[in-house]
DNA sequence: AGCACGCCGACT
DNA sequence: GTCGGCGTGCTC
């Protein structure tokens, strides 16, 4: 490193250096190379490829790459090589990191030279070595793989282009949104002393929170350290970003999207990680964007699906969030208008704190709740037509005849579990094999979904109703019917091919599936909500069932306006059950705290670990025959699967106590490679905490 | 994962 | 004697 300081590569002359350097050595063999006077040896982790097994590997420096060999650059390296006459011949390329400069190899054999150095960028900073590492391990996986989730791709032109100079830090913030929580305040000023104080925020409803985030990374920046918020999606992301650049101006943060380009991307990663930005903002990946003196993270709505990476290992955000938070000493805020049963067991556990409003407050700003079940009689006959309760038609009505929008939340179709009876419930079922009926089309005759029988002449078993409700009506549908029963009030529809990020504050009916509910312009809220076929959410056969309707209810229940200036929000649904409750009650910390504890007693996660084998039943033996659990840990299964691509699949779940988790993973990790070893071929998938258990 | 090396059975 | 089966182990 030269002497211009922590932020030199961001100077001129270095990168007149780096400009320099372009006519780099391309690779070759090297051959008969002086190799470099200083630190010789190069340890690399060789990226993706097919080693499994998971460790480093011990090149030769050439004196040509002395300068630029440093910790932390992208490097090609031959990997395989064959050995003829004394000579070293071929041998694949593979990309890899320098992880240190070494004065000598603990290996015994002849180093082979790296072959290139791909820039020498410090893209893999030892602290973010130390979480990948972490976080392979925590997953049973390989550093490569995390590697590859933590570390964008590289474009030499964002590269070369200089970082600009950090600016000022800001002033502390006043405490604004977070005067509404009794240890807001506190927890602010705690941030910007330079402590780490730990919370699980139960966001008030309202359109808030944006800023409440923006003063905490605020308050961070303040007391001289950096800060990283991960959040769901690109809309959280933009309304955050918005947040940060009304209360900071531009420039103190970068926002990490996916959908920027390579070029930008990576631009604005570098700004991080040469220190030239000291807040970052974005999904799911931003949860390894190395931040210098990270003095916090915070993670808005844990629960969201979408914070569980679809590639291998599969790290989820809050996982990563807590262990990087861990080692870099950094404060946690867990946020979101619900509250996970992970969050629920870090306050039981008192690692970290509750960061509630009190219910004086709550009552204040959150709309009211009614129940109504949807065998209520629909009395008027509008709402008849709109298929809708006479409650939830009510509140509707008033909503605009005051003006505001009405949020109608619709189950997306995927969540059908399957048709049933209209009066009695009872599910219908093909008279040949027992199989589910389902209705392909609007109009096309019903058909079982096990052996394709057509059924013309449904009747209910039980109570002999011939209705058959299609239980879930899709957005679509429920935009016509509305429309109709609401003549000459605008209807727009907000879903997953066409999310709508805002809508007017006028009077108009706004029909979304979960998670794509639209923000009302002007930060007044919906006149009412009305959340529909409640039952369909609650009845998935999920563990987090409960815990995941109440999520998606919460958040658009959060969008409403306050019940002083008239906000409803209906939810139809089974009044006695427990997310039903918490909803009326506005208690998100509450009901997650009750799921917990049920957990606990049932042995489920978060407060026991659980990990999901999966492959061919001789696959899943095999390895289940050779992993050796820690004391405790109890096998569930196999069991059948579906069938994946025609093959035979079958799955087990191991689960162990509680501070268990760790051993668990080393365990998977030992049989896999032990499987690997043996030539056992046929892979086993490994997934620690898996998300799909019924 | 590839791709070697290596130690046992039927061939020119 | 030699060719080649794929079990076992390594890759800096």
């Amino acid at each position: 490193m030269s002497s211009t300081g922590e932020n030199g590569a961001a100077e001129p002359e270095q990168l007149a250096f780096i400009r320099e350097t372009v006519k780099r050595a391309k690779p070759r063999t090297w051959k008969g190379a002086k190799r470099a006077e200083h630190l010789p040896v190069a340890r690399v982790v060789v990226d993706k490829g097919v080693l499994t097994i998971d460790k480093f590997f011990d090149y030769e420096v050439p004196a040509a790459m002395a300068e630029e060999a440093r910790p932390g650059a992208r490097v090609r390296v031959r990997f395989g090589a064959r050995v003829v006459k004394g000579q070293r011949e071929g041998g694949e390329l593979h990309d890899g990191f320098i992880v240190a400069r070494l004065e000598k190899s603990d290996f015994a054999g002849p180093l082979a030279p790296l072959a290139q150095v791909l820039s020498p960028e410090p893209v893999l900073s030892p602290q973010l070595l130390r979480l990948c590492r972490t976080v392979a391990d925590r997953y049973a996986g390989t550093l490569a793989d995390v590697l590859q989730l933590a570390i964008p791709p590289r474009h030499a032109k964002a590269e070369a282009e200089p970082s600009p100079p950090p600016l000022p830090r800001p002033q502390p913030p006043a405490a604004g949104g977070w005067q509404r929580y009794p240890a807001g305040p506190d927890f602010l000023a705690a941030l910007a002393g330079g402590g780490s104080p730990r919370a699980v925020w139960a966001a008030l409803p309202g359109p808030g929170w944006p800023y409440e985030i923006a003063r905490a990374v605020a308050a961070t920046l303040a007391g001289g350290r950096g800060a990283l918020v991960v959040l769901p999606d690109r809309r959280s992301v933009a309304r955050v970003d918005q947040a940060l650049t009304e209360l900071l101006g531009p420039g103190l943060h970068v926002a990490l999207e996916a959908e920027l380009g390579p070029r930008e991307r990576y631009r604005r990663w570098l700004a991080v990680s040469r220190g030239s930005v000291h807040a970052a903002i974005g999904t799911r990946a931003t949860m390894f964007a190395p931040v210098r003196d990270l003095g916090l993270v915070v993670v808005w709505s844990d629960g969201d699906g979408s914070h569980s990476d679809p590639r291998a290992p599969h790290p989820h955000v809050r996982e990563v969030a807590l262990l990087r938070a861990a080692d870099e000493g950094a404060a946690v805020l867990l946020g979101g208008h619900a509250v996970t049963v992970e969050g629920a067991q870090l306050v039981s556990t008192g690692w970290a704190r509750p960061l509630v409003a009190d219910r004086e407050t709550v009552r204040q700003v959150a709309p009211r709740v009614r129940t109504v079940t949807d065998q209520d009689q629909h009395r008027d006959a509008a709402a008849q037509a709109a298929r809708l309760p006479s409650v939830a038609w009510e509140a509707a009505r008033e909503s605009l005849a005051a003006g505001h929008p009405v949020l109608i939340q619709v189950p997306r179709r995927g969540y059908v579990p399957r048709l049933a009876c209209g009066r009695c419930r009872t599910p219908a079922r093909c008279r040949r094999c027992e199989g589910p009926l389902e209705a392909p089309s609007a109009d096309a005759p019903l058909r079982c979904g096990w052996c394709g029988e057509a059924e013309n002449d449904w009747h209910c078993p039980e109570c002999g109703s011939f209705r058959l409700r299609a239980q879930v009506v899709g957005a679509r549908r429920t935009a016509e019917e509305l429309g109709k029963a609401f003549p000459r009030i605008p209807v727009r529809t907000s879903g997953r091919d066409a999310v709508l990020d805002t809508v007017p504050d006028e009077p108009s009916l706004v029909i979304s599936t979960p998670g794509a509910e639209p923000v009302v312009e002007g930060g007044g809220g919906y006149g009412a909500v009305l959340l529909l076929d409640g039952w369909a959410l609650l009845s998935r056969p999920d563990l987090r069932a409960g815990e995941e309707t109440l999520r998606l209810w919460l958040a658009a229940a959060a969008l409403a306006r306050p019940s002083g200036e008239g906000g409803t929000v209906v939810v139809v649904a089974e009044p006695s059950a427990r997310p039903v409750q918490a909803l009326v009650r506005w208690d998100p910390l509450g009901h997650a705290g009750l799921e917990r504890d049920e957990r606990a007693q049932l042995h489920f996660p978060p407060v026991s670990r659980m990990a999901s084998v999966s492959g061919s039943p001789a696959a899943v033996a095999d390895l289940l025959n050779l992993i050796r659990l820690p004391e405790g840990a109890d096998v569930l299964g196999p069991v059948p699967v579906p069938a994946l691509r025609g093959e035979e699949q079958e799955r087990a779940l191991l689960r162990v106590e509680p501070g268990q988790g760790a051993a668990l993973a080393s365990a998977l990790k030992a049989a896999q490679i032990a499987r690997i070893a043996l030539r056992t071929a046929e892979a086993v998938r490994v997934r620690v905490d898996p998300t799909d258990i019924g």
